[in-house]
RNA sequence: UGGGAGGUCGUCUAAUGGUAAGACUGCAGACUCUGGAUCUGCGUAUCGGGGUUCGAGUCCCUGCCUCCCAGCCA
């Protein structure tokens, strides 16, 4: 497992590409044996699970290599950019466990640099103030398969370069009307050599410099300058920009300064989730979702409100690997590793979402006794507690049927089961309402049985969970479903969007839901197994002495699947 | 159809010329006061065709397939 904090043991994490390329530049001393990443975000929307891949890479990498890594805004666009996104990012990447120490920077920081390099680089006849719009611009480049034409403004002298670009930058025109353009090859293969914009005409606010600016750099002329400016060694970024590493290079190389390597390699994708800044701010426009922490979104802030750990994102981020294959991970190997983490950590507690009431006909009517339950059978320094049990109880709905299918091992009517830490209970009837549901069942216990074990010996098939009906909490509890409905909500069919795609049940409110006395007062943020359900989290709603939960994810659920196999039979 | 990057179990990753391995998923079983957890077992892969070699997933040739690029976004 790599590691985001230094101070920890040393233990190799798993290899991929990028650490043979660091291991084998530390034996070459190619950068006097430094290691030096970055995380680059624009803060353009809130970070996802994606990201996550990356930070868990440039942090873990400087870890483990006693390197560092900094935190840096690429905030050259300020028409898409917000303070908002750079708060929510620095908890983010925190959250994560990502250190940059006093190492946070803004490619703002650079614009006065950057605007320089640029005037060098006209003053060595290597770029030029270009009059073309942007349909021009786009005309004269040319096709994948055909060259473009140099713009008629290629060869200005230098002078008027000069004075045009100061111009630009005095704000005397407005947006679009000129760029500053690389003059590289308009011939080239690779269209990103094709005299690739470096400046444009932007009046816009920016949430750092404000008025300051009316031209702001591109990204390809911002990042690796900024790279090089921070001593960035090892610059790593996805796959889609292999094609602007030749560019990258030139700009360093033309200006002759410090030239770090980037590296490529591969995005994370997931199943039944969209990983794209754009699409999930559309999602929070439309109010598809309660906003960017909304817990079915990838967001790291989502996430976290739903319940997962920095610990689980960390070890799946591990087990995924680094590599240059374009792939798609399952979703059910984040969950693994979210189950993982939470069967180790969390206290378990006895919640009824669908409550069923029980009434224990030979219990007699004021007895209340606390009965002795283990806190986590993975832990047991984690202790024990009592929990009331009395003559009315609630129990999950889904744990009795009137006519028990084939497996069906819970209650039903004649047979005995045990109410987990309580007493073995046989269903002696039941009462229905007028339309035939059933409303309540009726049972008798075994006093000898108190505890849940039988000192005759004799063997229960099903254990079920249940909270005493006077002493239970009311509590919502919010149940999610993937966000969309199909492994790829890319796949769109023509002439719809990726909308289409939501799963209109991926929300489910339950509002009548009982958990046992403990866990009132519990806190936003705390995380729970509500047994034989899942984890669930208390949910930043949760206030005033109402209590909301969040099921981070459900438990395995082996009848589920036994019981959807059978129905498939039919 | 120009350029760039990739093709190993269902999925992701490993094997760095020498027995194709691990994790997740799936299936079967054991155990269990969570049908949870845990444990055991099973299954399925080197894109195709040539070549080099004692030996090729790995090297060479060739074909095929996939992804990325024509923003004054990053």
């Amino acid at each position: 497992m790599s590691k985001l904090n230094p101070g920890k043991d040393s233990t190799r994490g798993p290899s991929n590409f990028v650490r043979e390329i660091i291991i084998e530049d530390s034996k070459t001393n190619k950068f006097g044996g430094r290691v030096h990443t970055r995380f680059p975000p624009e803060p353009n929307g809130y970070l996802h699970i994606g990201h996550a891949k990356s930070i868990n890479l440039n942090f873990g990498l400087a870890a483990e290599f006693g390197g560092k890594c900094n935190l840096r805004f690429d905030d050259t666009n300020p028409s898409k950019e917000e303070t908002e996104y750079v708060d929510s990012i620095i908890q983010d990447v925190r959250w994560l466990g990502g250190d940059w120490e006093d190492r946070l920077f803004y490619a703002s920081d650079y614009f006065g640099q950057l605007y320089e390099w640029a005037v060098q680089l006209i003053k060595a006849g290597k770029a030029y103030v270009c009059d073309l719009t942007a349909e021009q611009v786009r005309e004269y480049r040319g096709t994948l398969t055909e060259p473009g034409r140099e713009s008629p403004y290629r060869n200005r002298p230098v002078e008027e370069n000069l004075q045009l670009f100061e111009r630009m930058r005095a704000g005397e025109f407005p947006d679009g009307a000129r760029t500053l353009r690389a003059k590289v090859d308009m011939a080239s293969p690779n269209l990103n050599m094709r005299d690739p914009v470096m400046y444009r005409i932007l009046h816009a606010e920016h949430h750092r410099t404000g008025g300051k600016w009316c031209i702001y750099p591109m990204y390809d002329f911002a990042h690796g300058q900024s790279d090089s400016i921070e001593g960035v060694t090892h610059s790593i970024c996805t796959l889609e920009f292999e094609d602007h590493r030749p560019l990258y290079d030139w700009y360093l190389d033309q200006l002759g300064i410090y030239h770090p390597q980037q590296i490529e390699f591969d995005r994370l994708n997931l199943t039944y989730t969209l990983l794209s800044k754009r699409k999930l701010l559309t999602l929070v426009q439309e109010g598809r979702v309660s906003g960017w922490d909304d817990p079915r979104m990838p967001t790291i802030a989502g996430i976290r409100r739903r319940g997962y750990t920095p610990e689980a994102i960390r070890n799946f981020c591990d087990a995924i690997g680094v590599s240059k294959t374009t792939g798609t991970i399952e979703l059910s190997l984040l969950e693994h590793y979210v189950r993982e983490e939470l069967n180790k950590r969390v206290p378990r507690v006895m919640a009824v979402l669908r409550p069923l009431r029980v009434v224990i006909e030979n219990c007699p009517e004021n007895q209340v006794e606390e009965m002795e339950a283990v806190n986590n059978p993975e832990d047991a320094g984690m202790g024990t507690r009592k929990v009331p049990f009395s003559r009315v109880l609630y129990i999950e709905q889904d744990d009795f049927r009137e006519d028990p299918p084939k497996q069906y091992f819970r209650l039903s009517p004649g047979r005995e089961v045990r109410l987990r830490y309580g007493y073995f209970i046989t269903c002696t009837g039941l009462v229905k309402d007028n339309a035939g549901n059933v409303v309540e069942i009726r049972c008798t216990y075994d006093p000898a049985t108190h505890g849940g074990n039988a000192p005759d010996g004799r063997k229960v098939k099903s254990t079920i969970h249940w909270v005493s009906a006077a002493h239970a909490i009311d509590t919502e509890v919010r149940l999610y479903d993937n966000l969309f409905r199909v492994e790829d909500p890319n796949q769109v069919p023509e002439g719809q969007n990726f909308t289409v795609n939501l799963n209109p049940s991926s929300l489910e409110v339950l509002k009548c839901a009982k958990v046992e006395p403990g866990l009132r007062g519990a806190a936003p943020g705390n995380r729970y197994q509500f047994e034989r359900l899942g984890y669930f989290c208390a949910d930043a709603d949760s206030a005033g002495g109402k209590l909301v939960f969040n099921r981070t994810v459900a438990l395995r659920d082996t009848w589920a699947k036994i019981e959807k196999a059978q129905q498939g039979k039919r």
